[in-house]
DNA sequence: CAAACATATTAATCTACATTAACATTATTT
DNA sequence: AAATAATGTTAATGTAGATTAATATGTTTG
């Protein structure tokens, strides 16, 4: 069935009966994007909450000199969206943007807290999703605080060996926190080392 | 009562009857500690979650060069906790010290499990606690990225003014991600500019 | 296969902030 | 009240990373 990786996903954490599975299915849509477009613009209220099937996005801030500054990107099995927006229904300070063709399966608000009360086990789910979100931000924040740009770019390297291939390097600069240019010059050093 | 401040918060988000709070306060635990010393140290795995009554609170990392990044200060009716280390029951990145003398409530980790059972409407409540928690740190991530020390300064003056008032310049600079030196400085331009 | 566009590199110059170190001011303790 | 510790300031010098701008390479598209 066409959901399953999302069930796979869910039942690693909550397992789910037959009939809850069905429940579900019945309340999340999957949609295609592809590369190049926005599956959420800042300033808009976001409306989903997304699980990555397949393809790869990025969601960034656009501050107001033009900058975008990466926070975050997702691939494959992955959840996506401005939390923020999503849960007040606030305008959303950040884009969601597909960096390849992408299959995504959503979840509304309003479905959402009519799965909480279908199957309040979703609940759970839903809570350790975003504590473990939580705990990676926050080891992220003190690497920052803490660690030179180009040992930050180690610990991404060996953290997520795929992403670099997939992902053009000035995206990656800009997650780290730092310009494409630097970037290149820090880069060059990182690999003389080895 | 004596756990009626954590009670009127948490009915703010969830009511709970009166036979609920009463099972509340028999899985939490009151706890006064004195300015200085630690409700948790890095390395060591958060056995509980707490709840401040009175008092003032730094979460910090320190690094492998001995520098304290402060990443969460926690004054009344806030929540503080490694919260990595207290899910997963793994070495704590952070340590919680007090910076005034301070009373807190505690939930152990094995009472929090049996208070999702007893009260599965407690789940909803950290879910939301936590994204309330995420959602500020986002925000404050893409602020280390787009702005300059003192217009972050701004914005924590006025966030929090009660703050500023309670903890010393330098605990202040260290949450910002500067040094204290740099901070008295940047603050006489922000004096000078008002 | 051009032409257009997206991505990456290099180098010169600039700046926000760190480091060091000395000193000043408040609190706290005896 | 003196002594000690905690906190805050100032100034000189150093550096990670930004900015600008020019050029190179790679990839789509007509």
């Amino acid at each position: 069935m066409s959901y399953q990786s999302l069930l796979d996903y869910i039942n690693a954490v909550v397992p789910l009966t037959k009939s809850e599975e069905v429940e579900l299915t019945n309340l999340v849509t999957k949609r295609k994007y592809l590369k190049g477009q926005f599956i959420l613009q800042q300033g808009d209220i976001a409306q989903q909450q997304c699980f990555l099937v397949s393809g790869c996005t990025k969601m960034f801030h656009s501050d107001d000199s033009g900058q975008e500054h990466i926070i975050l990107f997702a691939v494959e099995n992955w959840w996506t969206s401005d939390i923020g927006s999503f849960i007040s229904q606030t305008p959303a300070d950040f884009n969601v943007q597909c960096i390849e063709d992408t299959e995504v399966i959503q979840i509304s608000a309003q479905n959402i807290e009519t799965l909480f009360i279908a199957i309040p086990k979703l609940e759970r789910f839903f809570r350790k999703i975003i504590e473990k979100a939580f705990v990676a931000l926050q080891k992220r924040m003190v690497r920052n605080f803490s660690l030179t740009a180009k040992e930050r770019y180690i610990i991404f390297r060996s953290t997520y060996p795929e992403l670099e291939q997939r992902i053009p390097q000035y995206m990656i600069a800009s997650y780290l926190g730092i310009t494409k240019e630097f970037f290149s010059k820090m880069k060059r050093q990182v690999l003389l080392d080895n």
